[in-house]
Order: structure tokens, then sequence, then C-alpha cells
DNA sequence: CCCGCTAACTTGTCGGTGACAAGATGAGTT
DNA sequence: AACTCATCTTGTCACCGACAAGTTAGCGGG
């Protein structure tokens, strides 16, 4: 990766997207800003400037997260409203972008009082809970239930702990399964 | 914390616990073997000894954490076979033991193929699918929905998602309450 | 008693890293 | 053509993990 002109003119999306491949690869540990500035061809100095500081690289990773699970949301929500279907894509959202959803979930790794961080955050947050039937402590319950068991599954798969649980079997189909476990008649 | 005998006599557990600690505070990235040997009032080069590397000492305190999860699992068991009561369990191990949880969760911190560790997580593995009723594929399809969602709730609830969805109510009961919705009849 | 063995710990050093400061470049505007 | 300012560079600092080589002392055998 040469370059010929000063301003590389790319370079947030470049980084970013060098990062999301490394992290899915060796974890966020395994970041480093100098590596990122390597494999985009810059100084070692270029990366801070788009982001202040590594935690501001992480902080638009789970940003950008949360937007594309509230796209996914979204989009789902126009087919009608299924909490199971939402836990559903939850799950494959998490499959589907592990890096941003690593990320999102280390609240030590970005800045927590980001704004513009809070305000994704806030938007999947309503698009999860305006699928939730009933009202009060009720819904509250249910949202909890549903967030919480597809929210294990995905962390534990990422994890490796389903490994042997799974083994042989589509772990959406498995999901979907388990799920029908949980009862969320109104 | 000076020392007067060239050998410290306890180093292993001080620097354990002093890890423990600081994970709990700021998480597993601000831990330093540097800072951890100067909280210990050794050398820089003394915890590497102990330990092999950094990942080494994660190692432990992975290890030390499942052993920590298994023993309480099995003093629940003592008392009957209830796998919501285990549930219950394992999300007040969760919060009592937040830096070993943490450290359970991450591969990427630890040795994976440490047959201590190993060792340690099949023991705990073993108890948890012992208080499963039923066998075969129903069995595992209630030990993943039992496993994730405990996990799922301790894990949001430790990275502050929930805060605003449990302010006021007790978490213990509302996961009780929470995980009732749960058909695990056989 | 002391000799030797070995685990526990120290000292010194290396390359790599994040943060910061100060400077160079050039794209866009007027 | 001159100005402006975001973009990117160069240089530097303290800190870190890993490694190599040396020092100390607990301990069992003679």
């Amino acid at each position: 990766m040469t370059r010929t002109t000063y301003h590389h003119g790319d370079l947030h999306r470049v980084l970013i997207d060098a990062a999301l491949e490394l992290i899915a690869e060796r974890g966020p540990n395994a970041v480093s800003l100098r590596d990122l500035a390597r494999a985009a061809g810059v100084s070692h100095a270029a990366p801070a400037h788009h982001f202040g500081d590594k935690a501001g690289l992480f902080t638009a990773i789970a940003t950008q997260g949360q937007l594309l699970l509230a796209d996914r949301l979204a989009a789902d929500l126009a087919d009608g409203r299924d909490l199971r279907r939402l836990g559903a894509s939850y799950v494959r959202f998490a499959a589907d972008h592990p890096s941003h959803f690593e990320v999102m979930y280390r609240p030590d790794l970005y800045h927590q009082d980001d704004p513009d961080l809070a305000a994704a955050r806030t938007r999947a947050g309503d698009l999860l809970r305006s699928a939730i039937p009933g009202d009060g402590r009720v819904a509250d319950r249910r949202m909890l239930a549903a967030w919480s068991i597809a929210h294990g599954f995905a962390t534990l798969r990422r994890t490796g702990n389903l490994d042997r649980l799974l083994a042989g079997s589509d772990p959406d189909t498995e999901f979907a399964e388990m799920a029908g476990l949980l009862d969320l008649t109104p």
C-alpha cells in the first residue's frame, strides 16, 4: 500500500476496516494504532489524528455497530413485530459482525460518555423495546428475558463455549427452537 | 509494602488478588505486570517468573474462577437439583466475582490449551449438565436455554446495559421472575 | 555443619506502543 | 493568488512485556 498523494483520502474508513479484521482474528487486544497505520501505509501518528486516541477508535466501532444493529432491527420490524424473530436477528448480527459485537459490549474499551454512541445505542434500544407486547413491568420482564437469552447465546457461541453443545446442528435453528421454550404470550 | 526478606513468600496469591482488584475497577486492559509488581513491592520481572507471561496470569485467574463456580454449583446441587436455582446461582457468581467472570469469558486473554484450566472448566460444565432433566437433544436444548439466559443476564448486567431496566428492583428476584418465563418441565 | 541444588527473585536490556508536540502539505474557498 | 484548516508527518517520551543472566536463600543429604 504505497501512496503518491500526501492525503490518503479515505483513511478513516480504511483504519476502521483494518481494525475490524484484526479484532475478528485476534481480539481487540491485538489491535495497535501503529499496526493499523502500517497496514494503511501512513505514518504512525495518523490514526490518532482521526480518532483522538485508541479508545476513540473503539468508540467509532461501537457506534457503527449500534447503528448496524438498529438498521437490522428496523428492517425486521417493518415485516411485523415478532419478538422471537428479533432475537434470532440479534444472534445473526453477532455472528455476521463479530468485531462490532465484541467491542459494543466491552465498555472498558471506548469512551462511554460519547454522545454519538449514546444516540446510536438509544436508537437500537428503542427499536427493541417497540417490539415488546404488553406494558409496564410485564413488558420489561419480557424484554429482559428475550434480550438475555439472545445475548447469552450469542456471547457463549462467540467465545467457543457452545462448540460441543451445537456440534453438527445449525446454530440459527437451534436458537429458534431453544427460544421457543420462552413463554412470551401476553 | 517494603520487604526485609528476599523471598516474598506469598507472591503468587498477592499478585492474583491485586490483579482481581484492578480488573474489577478498570478492566483487564488496565492490568500491567509491572504495576502488580510495584503494588507487591517486588521487581518488575517477578510476576513473569510465577506465571510465565501475562496470559499465564489470566489463565490462573480463569482457572480459579471455574473452580469457584464449580464449588458453588456443587453446593447448590447438594440441596437438590433445581435448574432455575442453579441459574440464579450463576448470576450471583458473576456479581460476586466480577473479575473472575470477566476473564473466564475472554479467551483471547489466556492460554486456551492449558490443561488445568480445561479440567476446571470440565468440572463446572459437568456439574451444570448433571442438573438438566431429560436426556439427549431435549436435555441439550434445556441446558442451552438455561445457560444462555443466565449468562446473558449476568453479562448485560455487568456491562451496565440493564441499569435503566433494573432501576429500583432487586436483580436477583428480577432474574428469578424472568427465568420463570422459561418452560423447563420435562 | 556445610554443601549443593533449585525455586524465588533481581538487574539490565530490547523492541514495540500510545500519547503528545510541532511542523509540513495540499485541497478548497474567496 | 493568498488564506485557511483539516490531514498527515517527524520526533520524542514514558511505559510495557519478554527475555537473558545474575543473585539470594530455603532445604535436604552428607
